[in-house]
DNA sequence: TACGGGGTGAAAATGATTACCATGTGCTAC
DNA sequence: GTAGCACATGGTAATCATTTTCACCCCGTA
């Protein structure tokens, strides 16, 4: 029926544990800093062994839940499903606009949303309010290079994260 | 690796083809406006078989997306990023709030997120702007309820979707 | 050296959603 | 009313991201 929403015990125990700077979390951390853009556990987990880093699969998901815990990475879900994770340039909760076509991401000032969700949650009377906010679109360069190519998609340029229109 | 993003040829020639009140798509659409909160296409199958209606999944799922593409529902993912269906009550783009706990969802205003989203679009030079805002917490009941019984999540009242707070 | 607590990862399981495809059903023209 | 056709249906088999399991590794410490 529902899956279920307990924190699994396979990760929970970390909530106490000491993060141990292995071999593999530190591979997923530069992997996460050197895309700059959003990128899937599964992505990750193919550069990284591209890259010749040997790393088992539930590694990375393990890695990426963890520091998506401890507010390390930014989440957003592609119209899949599918969850990308990014590395959170500063601190504090961001949000972003990301091009369905090529995968550019960009920060957005988010302000204005925050005091909305917080305002709602206090007229509603609901609390421990979290909030999802996810934008995307088409960005520019891609609108017009699909203007040029009529018939076919513009061709995701390189990637879903490899470009960025950050800071 | 990545889900197959497009139409799916299944539904897609549905875009232009004439909705045909069927029996079962009849019976969503009933068990739909029955319940009041976000229901699950699994969830709302079982209920119409138990209610009696003989009903494939595939059908179901295929309605579901019917009404979404029509606008007819409106959509939203629980943190397991299970899709979550409601009859849209008004015209218009709704946003809710739903409760972790047992379900309740109440239509928020969401004029000031609606700006907000045209107007990043804008300024990023972003075109065909989609936005998702979710919002999730802990009902006022629910929290009270928690409160007493210690241990123990607060029983879902009665299933995901039966309570509402909403007009 | 033995022990113990994270960490790791291959493989299997899960579970929502889709694809496939043979069959059904309701119009419409004749 | 019946043939033809386009849309609908639904069982079953994929898909596919994500989790769970569990045996094993690594490393600091007693």
């Amino acid at each position: 029926m529902t899956r279920d929403l307990r924190p699994h015990p396979d990760t929970r125990p970390a909530a106490s544990a000491p993060w141990r700077p292995t071999r593999q979390r530190t591979a997923v951390l530069n992997a996460l800093h050197g895309r700059t853009g959003f990128t899937s556990a599964q992505e990750l987990h193919e550069a990284l062994e591209a890259d010749g880093v040997t790393i088992g699969l539930t590694t990375v998901y393990r890695t990426l839940h963890a520091l998506d815990r401890s507010g390390r990475v930014d989440v957003v879900r592609d119209r899949t499903g599918e969850r990308l994770y990014r590395h959170r340039p500063t601190d504090g909760h961001r949000h972003y606009i990301v091009c369905r076509a090529c995968g550019l991401s960009a920060a957005v000032e988010a302000e204005a949303v925050e005091r909305w969700a917080d305002e709602v949650a206090e007229t509603m009377g609901f609390a421990e309010v979290e909030h999802t906010v996810e934008l995307s679109g088409v960005c520019d360069p891609c609108r017009t290079e699909h203007r040029r190519t009529a018939a076919e998609p513009p061709p995701p340029r390189s990637g879903r994260g490899d470009r960025r229109a950050d800071s």
